[in-house]
RNA sequence: UGGGGUGUGGCCAAGUGGUAAGGCAUCGGUUUUUGGUGCCGACAUUCGGGGGUUCGAAUCCCUCCACCCCAG
């Protein structure tokens, strides 16, 4: 029987560096690929992305496996990043990284490895997928299948998530039993590819911004000044530079008027949400009919809430605190992912 | 100009003779392959200035300064 030809994504991480390992020892024939998505600077920050290729590279070497890179800067600028800024400048809140997922890693990552011979593609993603089926990882804390709703049925088809069944010091473990020179290697953080860097200093690369009025929704007035909207998102209390008494949470933003309205309590209606709209749904299968029992996550690691959706709306059993627009919520039957959609 | 009040770190604010609480903000760390949240830690040798009383003052006295309110 011919071996199959597997294309696994090395970041340069731990979790990819045993994904690639444990494939070789299961028979594949393994190539290790680094997604080059993006590679520039900041100020302050260097891109991580050459050490992160030469990390890749050193475990390919180690394993005597295949190494190739695929350049995606041009459509990871255009999928990812310029979809990103538009989002915030359209006073939302973007997951990146879900994008990322969706448009390069399944779909870009995909289509190129098969058409470089591969059978099939495989990630270092805490997840499992069982005939197209996509699924809660072992690992309760590491479950990465929130970033992973955008996935199609065709691409779970042909993808494999070795970490799946894993927890993550066992991840780690079996890493430093096989000499992995990634093996210690701290976790990556941040958006995936602007490493550290906050949010706001990447955006003020791409965004000309002015400072505008804090104001308080309970006493309808100014209580400082921020340095451009964008940079706020719901829920948000650190940056505001207000000082005096309790602390100020964003509740809202205007974003012609460039106005960022906060308030200091907590049970503010505005900042919790029960009832949520949804736009840009996605199903890996089949779409739950309406009213259907099903669990959602409203963001990574956050607890599944019981919730039903009806149409284009989701009804929480109890309100979440601070979900921006254009965040995603991702539905479950159990431990089973169904799709999800966009806040709107 | 009379009468009253206030002045404590960037902000709010305890503390009325015994050697500067707390909160907010900020900074650092932590949690996290999104934003955000949370958690931990740091942060006034000094209490508007000057002088005095006292073993000892932010706290008592004198004086100067600043701001606020009422009166006119």
């Amino acid at each position: 029987m011919k071996t199959k030809k597997v294309y696994v994504g090395m970041s340069g991480g731990v979790d990819s560096s045993l994904t690639a390992a444990l494939l070789v020892e299961q028979g594949y024939e393994v190539t290790g690929v680094y997604m080059k998505n993006w590679t520039q600077d900041l100020p302050g920050m260097k891109c991580p992305w050459a050490d992160d290729l030469a990390d890749a590279k050193r475990v390919a070497v180690q394993l005597g496996i295949d190494f190739k890179v695929f350049d995606f800067q041009k459509e990871y600028k255009q999928k990812v990043v310029d979809y990103m800024i538009n989002e915030y400048k359209a006073g939302r809140t973007p997951n990146p990284d879900i994008m990322c997922n969706q448009e390069v890693k399944f779909k870009l990552f995909l289509d190129a490895s098969l058409e470089d011979g591969a059978d099939m593609i495989a990630t270092g993603h805490y997840a499992q997928v069982e005939k197209g089926v996509l699924k809660k990882a072992v690992d309760e804390n590491k479950d990465q299948t929130y970033f992973l709703y955008r996935i199609t049925k065709k691409a779970l088809e042909k993808t494999l998530f070795p970490l799946g069944g894993m927890k993550k010091t066992e991840v780690r473990e079996q890493a430093k039993k096989r000499h992995l020179f990634t093996a210690s290697k701290k976790e990556s953080m941040g958006i995936c590819f602007v490493g550290s860097v906050g949010i706001r200093e990447f955006l003020s690369q791409y965004v000309i911004t002015q400072p505008g009025a804090i104001i308080d929704i309970q006493t309808r007035e100014t209580v400082g000044s921020h340095d451009g909207a964008i940079f706020f998102t719901l829920g948000q209390r650190h940056g505001l530079h207000v000082g005096g008494g309790l602390p100020y949470y964003v509740v809202s933003k205007d974003m012609e008027k460039n106005e960022v309205y906060v308030t200091r309590d907590l049970n503010d209606k505005e900042l919790w949400r029960k009832e949520i709209k949804l736009s840009d749904l996605h199903w890996i299968d089949q779409r739950p009919v309406n009213g259907q029992k099903l669990q959602v996550r409203m963001r990574h690691r956050a607890a599944l809430i019981d919730a039903k959706l009806s149409d284009h709306t989701l009804l929480l059993s109890g309100p979440q605190r601070a979900i921006a627009t254009g965040q995603s919520a991702v539905l479950y039957d159990s431990s089973v992912v169904l799709g999800g959609g966009i806040l709107s």
